[in-house]
Parts: C-alpha cells; sequence; structure tokens
DNA sequence: TATTCAATGCGTTATTATGACACAATGTAA
DNA sequence: TTACATTGTGTCATAATAACGCATTGAATA
C-alpha cells in the first residue's frame, strides 16, 4: 500500500482495528555521554514533535501495546516500561492540527474517529541508549533523541505527560534502582553517579553515593577496569538483577 | 423513567452520552473502630458485590467522572482521590455476567455497547467514614462497608484493582501522608497510630511512633483532651496541611 | 625521565535518625 | 484505696548519613 493511501486507511477504517478514544503515549529515556535523553518522533502532520505513541488494538493488553510501539520505534524487546499517568483532558483532540495535513494526503473527510477525544495512557520506558536505533512511524517523519532540557516544542499536552515522566523517574529512583535500566550492562560507579545527578539534577558526594550503592548489594563489581580512559582507571560493575529483586522484596525505602 | 426503562435505555444508548471501552472504578477507603473498610456496591446483575465505577461523560475529565461517582456513593465532594493504575486485560467484559440480568429486564439485544471490552482506570479514595452515608448506584441493590480483611467475591478482576489499591495505598502511607484523610479532623495520637498499624498491617511502637509523626511537623497538638474514654486521656491532634504541603516540596522520604 | 594533575579507591569522624526500652502520670473500675 | 490499662515523656545503644582526608593510578606535561 502507497503511504498516502495507508494514511488514508488509518484515517477512515483505523477505528476496526483500535478502540476509539484510547492511546498510549511513551516517554522513552536513554542515557548518553552524561545526558539524559527522551526519544522523540516528528508527527508529518504538525511538523511538530511528539511523543512516540499508537492505539491499542481491539484484543490486545494495553502494556502489550505499549510494548509493540517500543519495539518498533527503538527496535528494543526486553525493556523496562510501566504505565504512570492517564491524561484525560477533554480537549485532547488533534483534529484541528490534522486537517491541513489530511488535505495534503488527499483526505477530506472529517468525520474520523481520529479526530474524536482521546484518553492517553502514559508509558515510561527506560532503554539501553547504545542499543536504540531509532525509527519514525508511518506518520512522522524523524525520530530522534533530545537532551530533557533540550525537547522542543510538542503538539498537544506531551509537554506535560513528558514533565509528569520525568518527575515520575526521579520520585521512582530513591526507591528502586530504576537507573539501571538506562546503563550497559558493565559500567563504572563515575557513570552509575553521573546517571543519578543527572536524573535528580544535583550533585552527590562520590564516596557517600559510592557506599550506598554497595550497601544496597545490589551492583558487583567485576574484575575489569575501564581501559580507554585517561587518569586513574575505574572498576566496572554490573548489576545483579537477583539481588535486586531480593532488596524490593524485603522493601527498598524506608518503613515507618 | 422506570427504573426498567432507564435500564434499557442505558444499555441500548448509553454510548451516545459515554465513552466507550473506558471505565472508571473507584477503590474508596474509610477506617472505624480500628479497622480499614472499602465501600462496595451489589451490582444487580451478577448478584456479586462489585467496586463502584461509572463511564466518562463524552466532554468530561476522567479526573471528574471518578469524583462523580464517588459524590454519588458516599455524598461526600471534597475527596482525597487518585488515580493508581489502569487495567486492560482484553478479556474484560460483563457481557456473560450481564445476560440473564437483561432477559429478567426484558432486553433481548445483546450488542450492546456495555458488552464490548472494557479498559478501566483505578482510582483510589480516602474518606472520613464518619461524614458518609453508603447509596447504591442504579444498577445495584446494596452499598456496604467491608473490612480488607472480609472483602467478599467480586465481579471481573475488581479483586485484584481492590488488591493493587491497597498496595498502593501502603507504599504511598511512608512517603505522603495520606493516612490523615482517613481520620476526622481532630483524632488522637493512639488512632492515628492504630491507622497505619492496621494500613501497614503491623504493630509500632508507640513512643517512636510519636516522635516520628511530631518530627515531621504536620500535626499540631491542640489543647483539647479526649473525654469519653476510659483511663488516661489522650490529647487531641489536628492535621497542619500548609505543613504537609512545605514538608512535601522538600521532599518526604529520602534522597540518596 | 620526572613531575603534574585529574580522577579513582578507600577510609575517618561528627551528626542525625532509628529501634528498643523505662518510668511517671492519669483516671476508671474493682 | 488499690489495681490496672493507657498515655506522656525520656534515655541509650546502634545504625545511617553527611562531610571530608589521603593515598593511588596513569596519561599528559615539562
Amino acid at each position: 500500500m502507497s503511504f498516502e493511501k495507508e494514511i488514508k486507511d488509518h484515517y477512515l477504517n483505523g477505528d476496526k482495528k483500535f478502540l476509539r478514544h484510547i492511546s498510549v503515549d511513551c516517554v522513552i529515556f536513554g542515557f548518553h555521554i552524561g545526558e539524559l535523553k527522551v526519544l522523540l518522533v516528528r508527527a508529518r502532520y504538525a511538523g511538530k514533535w511528539a511523543l512516540p505513541g499508537g492505539f491499542i488494538l481491539k484484543d490486545e493488553h494495553m502494556d502489550l501495546a505499549a510494548k509493540r510501539i517500543l519495539k518498533n520505534r527503538t527496535g528494543l524487546d526486553d525493556i523496562y516500561l510501566q504505565q504512570f499517568h492517564v491524561f484525560s483532558d477533554p480537549g485532547r483532540s488533534t483534529k484541528k492540527i490534522n486537517q491541513q495535513f489530511l488535505k495534503n494526503v488527499g483526505l477530506k473527510n472529517d468525520k474520523s474517529w481520529m479526530f474524536e477525544r482521546f484518553i492517553t495512557v502514559g508509558y515510561s520506558a527506560l532503554v539501553d541508549f547504545t542499543k536504540v536505533t531509532p525509527v519514525p512511524d508511518v506518520i512522522s517523519d524523524a525520530c530522534d533523541w533530545f537532551g530533557i532540557n533540550d525537547v522542543p516544542e510538542m503538539i498537544l499536552d506531551h509537554s506535560q505527560i513528558f514533565k509528569e515522566a520525568l518527575q515520575n523517574l526521579r520520585r521512582q529512583l530513591n526507591f528502586h534502582p530504576v537507573g539501571f535500566n538506562l546503563l550497559p550492562k558493565k559500567f563504572t560507579m563515575p557513570e552509575l553517579q553521573k546517571l543519578y545527578e543527572t536524573i535528580l539534577d544535583k550533585k552527590l558526594d562520590r564516596r557517600n553515593f559510592q557506599r550506598k550503592i554497595l550497601s544496597t548489594g545490589i551492583v558487583t563489581r567485576l574484575n575489569e577496569i575501564r581501559k580507554d580512559v585517561a587518569h586513574k582507571a575505574p572498576y566496572f560493575y554490573k548489576f545483579d538483577i537477583r539481588k535486586y529483586e531480593k532488596a524490593l522484596k524485603a522493601g527498598m525505602g524506608f518503613e515507618l
């Protein structure tokens, strides 16, 4: 099917495949060279950037829909992914944004299911930046990373969704070691610290940080040091998922 | 409109008023005589208990829908209310459960929007038990409190929704003083402790508890003691919402 | 080749938070 | 009057945290 046909079909008949009124939007975080980034797509119809999103198949679990979208954008399969908030402002509709675009594609009908109000579920994903190959979706002409302090204007309420995802990530970091999902399998202590500092947006004491992380027991030091670095070479560590799960059960965070 | 007509109309034409495929279910917590309780309704069509729920008007914010449902069930207006999770199992449908009921009401059409798959957003509410007058909704013949260790069998996945709400409440209790929403304006320290013990399901040390609560500064002692009690009379306290919000901003819970 | 220097590994100390427990005060009931 | 359950207040040992020192490493520089 040609691009135009595909689009047209989506607008006219998409509601036979997908649930109406409900969408999923993903805030995909990555970490690269000391910077926290988010993956965005540029929506053709708006010429603006947006969170990668999609719809839920009529017989599909929402979590799977999110997973599918992520797989398509990043190529990654086994991803840390969770819903964090539902956005349901009655004004959520791309009708106005869409119309010029549809004319361009040769579609005049403005009674598409796509123009109706949408409630969207925000999903937050943490991925290993180095393993991602950004791929735009059908209605986008670009897919790229942006530093979290450098996100462009976005369609609809996507800026707010992103903001909430970031807040959510910060909250979680204190109690769940979610940060590890953002790093490669092997990482150094300074890298891990930089990640924490970036997410929390504050400086941490190097020595206290190391002590705290090690005391949780969720990282194991490898008999290997980073070679290609100037100055003293740091050790590699790996995330010990079994100890992590044990710690989770015992209840990380403090108890009254 | 008669009851039968009202029901029939809801099944046949409800989708003109409400969004399809999306519902809201509320887990309403109350606290009474040292016991944590949840408010349930008994669905006529199933003869089983269920969480109070409802649908979202075509032009209504989801939070308002939840608020509306709560107002209708409890009579309360200003309520601590928040979404906690979306449940989207593709099998979520009351079709089978509904059918006998509809025959009874004289409705044969089984192509109702009500039979389609529903994604539901779970809302958690904390209310002052003493101020609630439970009111059943149209399709329910009862509305009552149940101890959280004593909930009956429920329709669909409502047991799971309830379970997640309880877990969520426990998690939150450590970092946000949500518990205060479950108590009357004036309360004693032993009452507050009992509430915490009930929610967390464990004993706490009386003296350490008091110290910790007071150290947060979110409660103020009143110059008043409980009179109608045997043995030593405890002081009354009140929740200081301004100090609470200040504490929240400063970030309750621990920082890395 | 020796020196500099940024970054890392490892450690110390003061302060604060927490958990476990003691004892006096209150007011009803025996 | 006494016993008793319950509350208010305090102490102490221990653990967790924050702040900081110093030696080590190894490429870059003199």
